[in-house]
This record gives C-alpha cells, sequence and structure tokens, in this order.
DNA sequence: GTAAATGCAAAGAATTTGCTAGCCC
DNA sequence: GGGCTAGCAAATTCTTTGCATTTAC
C-alpha cells in the first residue's frame, strides 16, 4: 500500500539527477535539459522543471538563486556555502564548515524562529582576478 | 563639462528613491511602481526598472534576490543581513554587525578574492511561529 | 487499476529593449 | 544643444500549467 502523493521513480528523474550529481558547474534548468536531452531526446522543458521542483522540495537537492535571473541547481543538498565571480558569474562550492552559531547570534537580535541560513561570498575568481591585473599593468 | 555617462537626477528617480527609504518592507519593482504612480500616474514600469537597476549599480540601493521568482529592493545600501519567512515570505532587517573575518575565513578556503558577503537567515517569523504553535495545540 | 508523471504547446510573470520625444545640465 | 531619460509598447526570457496519454507500482 503506497501512501497517497508517493513520488514515483521515472526514468526521467533519474538521468535529470544523475546528470546533477556529476557535473561541479551549478547549471541552470536549461543546462540540464540540454544535457538531459542528450540521453533522452524527447524530453521535455516541462519534465525538467517538475523534476526540479520535486527534488528541490524532497531534499535531494537544492535551489540555488543568485542576482542573475534564473535559478540554479546544485545536487549538494548539504548545508555549504558559495562563491560567485561578479565578472563571470561562475559558482564555486566553499569547503568551509557550517557555522551554526550564527544562527543562535541572529536569533538574539529579533523576534523569530531561524530554522536555516544562507551565506554567499562575491569578488572575482582565481581566472578573473588575473585578468584584471593584466589590465591594470597595461 | 560634465564626465560622459553622467547620471542625471530626474523628477522620476528621486521619487523612486524617496518611495525606497519610506518602507521598511522590501518591496517589488511592480509594489515600487503602484507607489510611484500615486505621485506621478503616468511613470512606466520601464522607468522603475531602468532606475532600480541604476541605482543599485551606482550602489544607492540594494538588489535582493531570495528564492521568490522576482527580485526586491532595499534603500539601506550598507551591509546588513536579513532573515526571511519560509511561510509569509516577510522580510526584516538583522541589526547584527557585518562580519568581515567571514569574508577573511572563507578566502582561505579558496583561489579567489573576496570583495563581499551575503547572509540570510530564514525561518518563522513571530506571527507565523505563533500561529504554528496554535495549530499544534489542537 | 489508478494515481502520478510525461510530452507538447500555450499561457504567465517578470524584466528588458527599441524607438521617438522630452528634459536636464 | 547634446545626450541621458521617459513613456509606451512590443519583445525576451524564464517558468508554470492544461490536457490527453503513458507509465510505475
Amino acid at each position: 500500500m503506497k501512501p497517497k502523493g508517493f513520488v514515483r521513480k521515472t526514468k526521467q528523474r533519474e538521468v535529470i539527477l544523475d546528470v546533477l550529481r556529476n557535473t561541479t558547474c551549478h547549471p541552470t534548468a536549461d543546462w540540464v535539459y540540454q544535457e538531459v536531452r542528450k540521453q533522452m531526446p524527447h524530453v521535455s522543458l516541462g519534465t525538467i522543471y517538475r523534476n526540479l521542483k520535486t527534488l528541490s522540495e524532497h531534499g535531494e537537492i537544492q535551489e540555488l538563486c543568485f542576482g542573475s535571473t534564473h535559478s540554479r541547481f546544485d545536487a549538494n543538498a548539504h548545508q555549504h556555502y558559495h562563491f560567485v565571480c561578479e565578472k563571470c558569474d561562475i559558482i564555486e562550492d566553499i569547503h568551509m564548515s557550517a557555522m551554526d552559531e550564527l544562527e543562535q547570534k541572529a536569533e538574539q537580535m529579533g523576534d523569530f524562529k531561524i530554522r536555516g541560513h544562507r551565506l554567499e561570498f562575491y569578488g572575482l575568481c582565481a581566472q578573473c582576478a588575473k585578468e584584471e591585473n593584466m589590465a591594470k599593468a597595461n
């Protein structure tokens, strides 16, 4: 007896998860779509969006939202931080231990119950920093 | 002699800034539009968007991007943190001193030059937490 | 068998852009 | 007066949705 609202395992969902888990970039829905299409030419963009939504609701992936207009997705659903290059928009994971003490500190500052936090750093990636220095030298 | 690319002071820009500075909510572009229209019925949405963009590029306001589909804006351009209620989406400022040491710590973890960071907390606001407790009691 | 998921296409929402006219400095 | 801006509307971009059909369990 399956519970109502059971999430089925479909070929599409598997491929999507697989694609996400095998990339270190933090792709957009459309990038995922292009990749999945290589294995399943008839997959539809709607299916990609529906699955990305389901997966993130079930905590299997993370939806990220940076300054840009579209969402990005990350197969690493664990708490971790990101770095975003302001010049080329590349996103990198930061392997830094989560700081839960931040939440305690913040909770003392206002009247709310904190359940999580997001921390992002921005600046210049190694490549863009190098280019900037070369430009300055001229 | 004005520098090329000089940013002009227009009535529209003034009203937009004024509206933003006189609210504690963190409004969407459309909310700003509705407010500005009360003072300038003929203002166009395109003007709102163009000005919000210009203002944030010049560091006079901050563009915020949370999980939702649209951007929100904050007239407080200083470094500060936010709390977002997961239930009602209300956004509150957190009056907590910025922690620049986070940036130093993160910079040691990867090969990039950090210029800033964003920190958001999410959970339940006082109102929603109260409602949740009442629901549980039944 | 039945609810959930897919494909396809059309709809929706948020934001951007092209163009002409107007206003700021 | 020259160029940045505004207004207006059309165009883009990203995402969601309706519906008939297929699939997982």
